[in-house]
DNA sequence: AAGACAACCAAGCGCTTGCTTGGGGTGTCG
DNA sequence: CGACACCCCAAGCAAGCGCTTGGTTGTCTT
């Protein structure tokens, strides 16, 4: 984890991570400008001097995931050793930022992704698209007999529903719930037949 | 799988299977009462004499969806002998909902819960409640290492997740989908260490 | 034949939505 | 001191929202 997604100081910025809390707890479409501009502390038209429109807010918020979480996994994955360890980077990159600072971001990136015009939503495929490639590598030297793109799926789905469980602070820490999402994916579930 | 959700001869379930459709679409939020209306080819206006309001047909869809898995899954389980077979229940139960003829509630149902007032989400909690108890006693029987209620968490993940890329039709069909999901989690994913 | 009922239309109500406009206060820098 | 961004408010617009109203159809029952 580099620097945070939103720097306090930048007024816009103080925007948009206002705009990914509210995203985050109420949706896009259910989320008014009104209601941002009360978070913040303005009134919903000044809103406007900062962001041409709403959807721009939920661009910009997804932009900025989609580029530090592929740098932080590139970065990750250039530091560890051994197919273990780059399984293990893959999972920790993805939850660090469903749990971390950046969790409200991350979680609208994630479920709000329809929300977002089709227009917008190419412009970030090529990054998502870039960040995948990283997982299908690395599943893919892990050598398992799965299919790699659905076992990514798989993976993907697990830990992205964490969001709607998992709360750090309680008994399982962020470590733990990686070594448990590791051992998913190494086959430590169940006992095999 | 018995009866289907909506019966096509009942205007009202005609209503509710667009307003399923509509809602896993576009979302709860971003779907209109005329968008619906038109589904069925008649006026916004006229969709209230079936129904008192957007909402109760969002709760409508989730409590059939909610009762029906239930009931198939408590079936499919009494004829499930061993432990394998009950675990291939549970997630053969969950993808023949998620992409089968009741996709569109199912989907809405996963999805679109927190769109629930809190009042009705407490009236379903109950048989959700059911549910997961069923999913919780088998996989204690499978008696893994990993702790059943985090299994739980990761597996429902995974099979829900999969309304956004897996499309029945392709190269992978449902029964293939369930064993691979099977696979992943009697730990045939990756390599043992 | 008459009544009852379900299903729908046409019109529109009160309110909220995303967004625009015009203007004013505050601080910085030449 | 004046100029110039920057940031924000006050007010409001056009469109769309969920929902209500009063009334018209066609079908079925008695």
């Amino acid at each position: 984890m580099q620097a945070p997604l939103f720097d306090p100081d930048k007024p816009r910025d103080r925007l948009l991570a206002a705009a990914a809390r509210l995203f985050r707890r109420q949706g896009y479409a259910a989320t008014t400008v009104r209601e941002i501009g009360a978070e913040v502390g303005i009134l919903s038209g000044s809103l406007f001097h900062h962001v041409r429109s709403k959807e721009e807010m939920l661009f910009a918020v997804m932009e900025r995931v989609i580029a530090a979480m592929l740098a932080d996994l590139r970065a990750e994955l250039s530091r560890a050793e051994g197919g273990e360890a780059r399984l293990r980077a893959l999972i920790a990159v993805e939850l660090t930022y469903l749990h971390g600072p950046a969790a409200d971001a991350t979680a609208v990136l994630f479920h709000e992704w329809r929300a977002l015009s089709a227009d917008r939503q190419a412009v970030l495929l090529d990054g998502r698209g870039a960040y995948f490639a990283l997982w299908d590598q690395v599943l893919a030297e892990a050598g398992g007999a799965m299919d790699p793109a659905v076992l990514r799926q798989f993976l993907h789905g697990a830990l992205a529903w964490t969001s709607f469980w998992y709360r750090p602070g309680g008994a399982l820490d962020l470590d733990g719930l990686t070594a448990q999402a590791l051992a998913l994916v190494q086959g430590a579930a169940l006992p095999l037949r």
